[in-house]
Order: C-alpha cells, then structure tokens, then sequence
DNA sequence: CATGAATGAGCCTTCATTCAT
DNA sequence: CATGAATGAAGGCTCATTCAT
C-alpha cells in the first residue's frame, strides 16, 4: 500500500480527502480549459491554492488525480436525473423536465462535458485512469437506462431498445450537440430540446 | 503566405505533394498507434523513410500534417458507402450491405477510428486542424444523410429526421461500440449490425 | 551554538540522545540498502517509528544524521578485534580468530560495509559528516595497528611497516574482497581468510 | 536497438562519436569536482559547450554517459605503465619508474582517481554502468598483475600472490594514500612512492 | 514533542522547432 | 532536398527543509 493510498484509507472524512476533493476540483477546471494533452501540473496546481510540489502529497501521480477530478464531476452528473425519475407525474412533464435540464447542463457546463469525452478517449490509449472511465461509463448507461424505463413505466409500455443502445443514442445526440455548440452552433443546443423528445418516444415499444 | 503554402501551391501534383501524402500515412498509423498527446514527430518519422527534420520542410508543424493526415483517411471513409448507394436495389439488400460494411470498419480499423474520436476531441480544444475536422464532420454527415435518404428512397417514404441528428445517432452507435469493442467487447459488434439496421428503419416517416 | 547542538549538549543519556540513537539505526538499514545518493530522509523515517518531519527536531541536517549512523556502527566495528587481541595465547590462534572474524563480518554485514565505503566516498566530495569519517578513519587504523603489534609481539618480533600502511593493506584487500563478494564472487570471501594470514606475517619484521 | 545505439553503430569514428566523447570528457571534469551524487546533466552540460538537452542526443541516458566518460579516462589509466613494463631494464629502474608515475598520477589527477572510487562504489549499489566497472576492474588487475610479473622476471623470481591480491594491495594503497592525500595529508604521497616499492619487493617469492 | 502539510528547487527526460550543412 | 545537430521550455516527479498545529 502506497503512502498515498494508507492516507486515504486513513479516514474518509478528513483535511486530507478535503484537500483532495479541492486538488480534484482545480484539476478539474484547468482540463476543461484547456485539455488533457495540453494541461501539466503545474497548471492544475497554479488553478488551486496549492504548490505543484504539493500534489504529489495528495496524489500518487497524474492519473491518480485526474481518476478523481472526473469521477468527482461525472459521478454526480449521473445522479442528476434522479429526481426527475422519482418525482415526474406524467410523461409530458417527464420529457419536459428531462429535455431542459440536458440541455442546461450542456450549456452551462459545456467544457466540463468536453472533458469527459475527453478523458474518455484518452482512456482508449492510456490504461491510467481506464477503469474510472469504464465505471463512469457504466453509471451513465445506467442513469439513461432508468430515464428510459421510467419514461416507459409512465407512458404504460415496454422500452424497445437495449440499455447500451440507449445509451449509445442519447450520448451521441448529446456530444454531437455539444460539439456544435463550442463551434458557435446555437441553434443546436434549442434542436436538442426536441430530438431528446423525440429519442424518448422512439424508445418505447 | 508561408513557405510551405507556397509550395502546396506551386503544384499539386508534384513529388512534394507525394512526400506530403507519404508523410500523412505515416503520421496516420503512428497517432492511430500511440494516440495525439503521446505521440511527437520523431516517432512520426520512424513510421516513415524521412527523418524528423524533414518533416517541417513538408510541413508548417505538427498540426499541418495531422491535419492531412486524418483528412486522407477520412475523407475516403465518406465515401466508403457511395457504392451501396449507387447499386443496392432492394431496402433489405441496402441494409445489410450497409450494416455488414459499418461493422467492418469498425473491427478491422478500430484504431484508425479511435484515432478520428481523438482528433476530433482535440480540436474541440486545439484550433490547430479545427477547420479540417469540421469539414471532414461534414462530409460525414452528408454521407450519412445520403444513406438515409436513399434507404427511405428505396422503401418509397420520406425520412422522419433531420440531416444533424442522423448523423448523431448513427455515430453515436458506432462511437459506442467502437468503444466497448477496443475494450474486448466482441459482443458489441455483433449488435452493431442488428442496432444499424433498426436505425435506418426508424429514420424513416 | 545551533538548536540541535544545545539540545545534544543538556544530557548525554536521556530521551533525547536515545532517540537520536534509534533514529540513526534506521538511518543505517536504510542506506545500507540503498546507498546514500538513492537514500532520501522519507526512506529513513520510514524504517524507524517517527515521521520524517521529526527528524530535524533530533538532527541538524541529513549529514548530521547520516554522520551519526555511521559513527555508530562503524566505531562499534573497530572493537571487535579487541578480545582477539586480549586473550589469543598464540600466533596461530590468532591468525585463526582474526582471519575467521574478518570473513565473517565482510559475509554478514556487507551490505553495512559496503555503506562504510559509500560514505568514505562521500566525504571527498561533501564536508558535511567528514570529521566523522576522519575519525572512524583513525579509529580503524589504531585497530589494525593493534592487531599488528599484538601479533609481532606473539611472533616475538617488531612490525616491520607502518600504522598507515598496515591500514591500507588490510583495507585494501577488505575492500575489494566486498567488492567481489557482492558481485556474487563467493570464492573471494574464502580466499581472504588465507590472504589475511598472509598479511599478517609478511607484516612482521 | 536504440536510436543512441543505432548511431553509436554507423561510425565509430565520425562526428557523432566525437562529440560523445567530448561530453564524455565534460562530465568526467564535472563528477570529479562534485561527485556522482551531486552532479546533474545540466552541470555536465556546463561544463561543455552544449545544453543539456543535447546530452540526451549522444546518450542514452545519464548512466550511458557516464559508462563512457569512466571508460575513457580508466581505460586510459589502465595502459599508463605499458611503457615502464616494456622498456625498463632492471629491477631499480622499474621500481623507479612506476613508483613515480603512480605518485604523479595520484597527485595530478586526484580529482579524477577520487571519481572513480566514487563511481564503483555507486556501482555495488546501481546496476547502470555496473558492466563498465567490473571491466575496468578486470583491466586495472591485469595491469597491476603486469607490473608485477615484469618485476619478477627482472629479478629473475616468481611472483608470490595471487592477480587479485595483488591487486587489491596496490589499490589498497594507492586509495588509502589519495584519501589522506585529499585531506591535505601530502606527506602521505610522498611515503607512496616508498611503500609502493615495498609492496614490489614483498610480491615476490 | 511530534506530526503532516507545504514548498520550490532540482531531478532526468521528451518535445517541437530551427538551422547550418 | 534532406539531414542530423542543437536548443530551451516543459513534462512528471522527488527531495530536504520549514513550520503551524
């Protein structure tokens, strides 16, 4: 066991997790700026209140680090929809609530949401942080795999497609809108209002 | 106008234009390799008969030739499926030409398609190539939208979806599977072909 | 008079000076296995109870740490032929104890005498725990000079070299029997019990 | 094969390996004043006329470097008395001659004889340049044992030790006598010259 | 007393780029 | 044309040391 691994073994709820929830979250901004390939250390820390040496303290390496930044941001993104599900009456204001909060989420957040397919495909090379990735990934499907059922349940029929189809079909829509949205496409963040909709009743049976 | 537009310029067809092109393959398997962030020029070079000094003879830098590197490869892609168009007669004939050649890419140039989902995310980032990955983006959708158009063509109905988000859907599929299949998911594939094949019937009106 | 200096000075045998002591034990194993360059203070306090902050409480400096490791071990070294020469009734038992003896310590404690020579080297370099070096430098050669003399005085006659000489002998083939020891020479260690003896007599008038 | 290797391999005498070996030089100077410890590429690199990022051209790494600039200088030293072995025509002279040039090479190159005690220490610790040391070891005992075996025949004796301890008598000699040398103990050099005829004598049967 | 948090200089190495030949 | 030599900034990372708690 690393000494970094024993001190966050150490306790879950202390300065030092702290501090590396806030590393975390300064690494976070600095790779939404600008990029994966493009961002040292040496910038995360000078985006935190921290030294670069300190880093190393907190973190075993890079990877280690950046595993946590966007597992961090991702992991509760996943959680996002949550309420919706729980709380929607009817399936219109189901879609309704379903297509404002994405698209809000795109454009308010839309570099964080760069990272990640970033990150992503940085996972197609390097092992490092992969299995955070992978488990993201598996959160995501899962988050639009229960929008779908429960958009299903409310509409009184069977979902037609598979949960990674799903998946596959919401995340395209999204990140093809998100790429068109840094290129200065507007319009296209409004069209995915209603191509969501479209894709939720399309799901169903 | 620089040095090396000037000599783009002088001819197209000439022994400099042929060095350019030799240089973009060997660029194209090293990236396509390694991955952008990780790959430098040196080990372009050795993926090529000419040393890495010559490289910016050829080239303004290192964006120029991954520039026409990713356009060589995936302009022709665009057009991988322009024979299907042209001669399938029947919409069950299209079909499966056309799943059977998705599904043949994507496992027989995994690497090469990672490679697209790379640039394209750096130049989300980068402006370096952004404007050969925004044309090559549209020649893909156009692509795409031919496919469709042709498939409702050949069931005699018009498409239900707009030119963007058909290509969103059918990348986002591909991009998917080309995910789980680099991460030993062969099943992936195999859905693939099925998952294609309801796209296009559910694109119709 | 420095901080640490003044805590040294209070008491001889208390907390203090027992803590040095243990703290510069762990500094031993710890350079014994990895020398002294590759041998940071995190490396040390990590064979010993304390954190590495609290070695600058208990040492001026790495040097003065390293200084004290050293010290300790190596004048402790310089003792040990001190009961040979006490109690061995003739030349031949003497021989035989001090040649077995030398054997023994270069097979059980290489690695600690190859530190030994790691920091005589660094005390060329560095002026940091040189005095210390100097020293056991003397300590060592008042120790051989001592064999020596007892075993002339066995043999009935005078040493027919110099303390210097004597010391850089011994030293010599000590040394390099290490050497070829721990480049898995075994043969060598067994060859110095007969070399020693040797040296032994041709050091006698 | 490395691209360093690979063009070691085109030309042993060409500018490439020139260079190596001015830079070979260039860290030998800069070890011999600061040691191995403390020395770094870039202080090697001040000291000759390139930058540091030019030492990782001509090299592997720091320790290929460095296996070169010992090689260099040791090998050279290695070879010192083939002169004295070929051309001394009795006992006196050759006795003469090589306590001379050996208590001038210690006095005019101590820097650089204290760098090679430093580095074969490093040696029982790294495997870097181990391969390099253990050769020039062999080499120094083949001279050492030359120089001997040249003096009996002049004698008209055998000799009466072993290549190793031979050896390791003179080294033994030679390193106690620089270290007394280094600490400003000249009169130490100046008993070499008659200790080491001393240990000539007593080396024959 | 003892800790662990924090620093910043320094480590070796890689890189895109320039340029004399 | 093409090369290989050379650069210097930047990369991730380690380190002895300091100091508030």
């Amino acid at each position: 066991m690393s000494a970094t691994a024993e001190r966050v073994a150490r306790s879950t709820v202390n300065k030092f997790a702290q501090r590396r929830q806030m590393l975390a979250e300064s690494a976070l901004k600095a790779i939404a700026e600008q990029g994966y390939a493009e961002t040292g250390l040496r910038a995360i820390a000078q985006h935190s209140e921290l030294s670069h040496g300190s880093l190393h303290y907190y973190f075993e390496d890079k990877d280690d680090l950046i595993a946590l930044a966007v597992w961090n941001y991702k992991s509760e993104c996943a959680r996002r929809y949550d309420d919706i599900i729980a709380t929607a009456r009817t399936p219109e204001e189901f879609a309704d609530r379903f297509a404002s909060t994405m698209t809000g989420t795109l454009r308010d957040e839309a570099t964080l949401h760069r990272l990640w397919y970033d990150l992503r495909n940085q996972a197609m090379f390097n092992t490092g942080f992969r299995d955070t990735i992978v488990a993201i990934d598996d959160l995501l499907q899962e988050m639009v795999w229960a929008v779908v059922s429960r958009f299903a349940e409310l509409e009184g029929v069977a979902p037609a497609l598979t949960p990674p189809l799903a998946y596959a079909l919401f995340d395209g829509v999204f990140q093809n809108t998100l790429i068109r949205f840094l290129r200065g496409d507007t319009q296209a963040v409004e069209n995915l209002s209603i191509e969501v909709r479209g894709l939720l009743k399309s799901a169903l049976a």
